[in-house]
DNA sequence: GGTTCTCTGCCGC
DNA sequence: GCGGCAGAGAACC
């Protein structure tokens, strides 16, 4: 799910400006190659400045971004559906088999022939670690941390881990993995310190832009649902946001507890009210 | 490494 | 609400 946008079956959207980034969306899955923004303009008769401007304010992700996970959506497909990469690079509608490659890391999150395999290859470790919040699960792969889960039973969690990496190999941490954990574990603690580690986090271009601006928001502090939606350019996907802070993979890690409510309540936690309460009255007294 | 395209902040109508 | 510019940055060749 790359935005929320209408579908055909629909009603046809009042607004004729929704329509027309509607059409543009629709251009961009159509065309075998990403149309030009000025063609995307002219199409929906606006000023290439101002259809920018109207699409990110509808979709949360600028027309680029859209054709890029667009793009990437196709080569997924063209690649599950057992197809050579080299067609799948065609079919795509990639310039080079060099940008294709290029891209596929941050696309797929390994090279073609991996994804094209099953992902197999994809190894995580994890291991879990006590803390004053109960249990917490960390999963690393070799690019960086890639999930961080709370919760109070170990099993659930592994279950859950399990739920969302089903193609990935899991494999127990060792004695150095336990540094890792120990990590995050101080980061729960104190959550002022932040995580220096690397993330592997994927997502949406636009749970990315989200998540950026999540870790913006300095401890202690919080900001609401409109606020963020507003700092990535995107004031009316208030309700995005708040998928995308729920959709957070790293908890903690992506301080998605600093997003409450614009009338003052705390808003949802993936992991638990009272943990959320916890975080935020532990950063408020430092 | 230069050029073209994209993106955003700002202003004017 | 819309157009337009400037300037920075990314993408492309």
């Amino acid at each position: 799910m790359i935005v929320s946008a209408p579908h055909r079956s629909d009603a046809p959207p009042r607004d004729p400006r929704l329509a027309a980034v509607e059409r543009a969306c629709r251009l961009i899955e159509h065309a075998d190659e990403a149309p030009s923004l000025a063609a995307l303009a002219a199409a929906a008769g606006l000023s290439t400045w101002h259809f920018h401007r109207v699409f990110k304010g509808a979709t949360g992700v600028t027309p680029k971004e859209y054709a890029a996970a667009h793009r990437a959506r196709r080569a997924r497909a063209a690649l599950e559906n057992g197809r050579s990469v080299t067609d799948a690079i065609y079919e795509a509608g990639f310039a080079s088999s060099g940008r294709f490659y290029e891209a596929s890391d941050r696309m797929l999150g390994m090279t073609p022939t991996q994804y094209r395999a099953g992902g197999a290859a994809t190894e995580i470790r994890f291991a879990l670690g006590p803390c004053s919040l109960g249990l917490a699960l960390v999963g690393q792969t070799t690019r960086g941390v890639c999930t961080i889960l709370l919760g109070d039973s170990a099993a659930a969690l592994r279950a859950e881990l399990a739920r969302r990496f089903p193609r990935a190999r899991l494999v127990a941490g060792d004695r150095a993995f336990e540094a890792v954990v120990a990590r995050v574990v101080a980061c729960v603690e104190t959550p002022t310190l932040g995580l220096d580690l690397p993330l592997d986090v994927r997502g949406t271009a636009f749970q990315h832009r989200v998540w950026r601006a999540l870790r913006d928001i300095p401890a202690g502090t919080t900001a609401t649902y409109g606020e963020i939606a507003r700092r990535i350019g995107a004031p009316r996907a208030v309700r995005a946001v708040a998928g995308a802070c729920a959709a957070n993979p790293v908890a903690v890690a992506i301080p998605c507890h600093r997003v409450v409510r614009e009338d003052g309540g705390l808003g949802g936690y993936r992991w638990g009210l009272p943990r959320k309460r916890a975080l935020l009255s532990r950063e408020s007294h430092k």
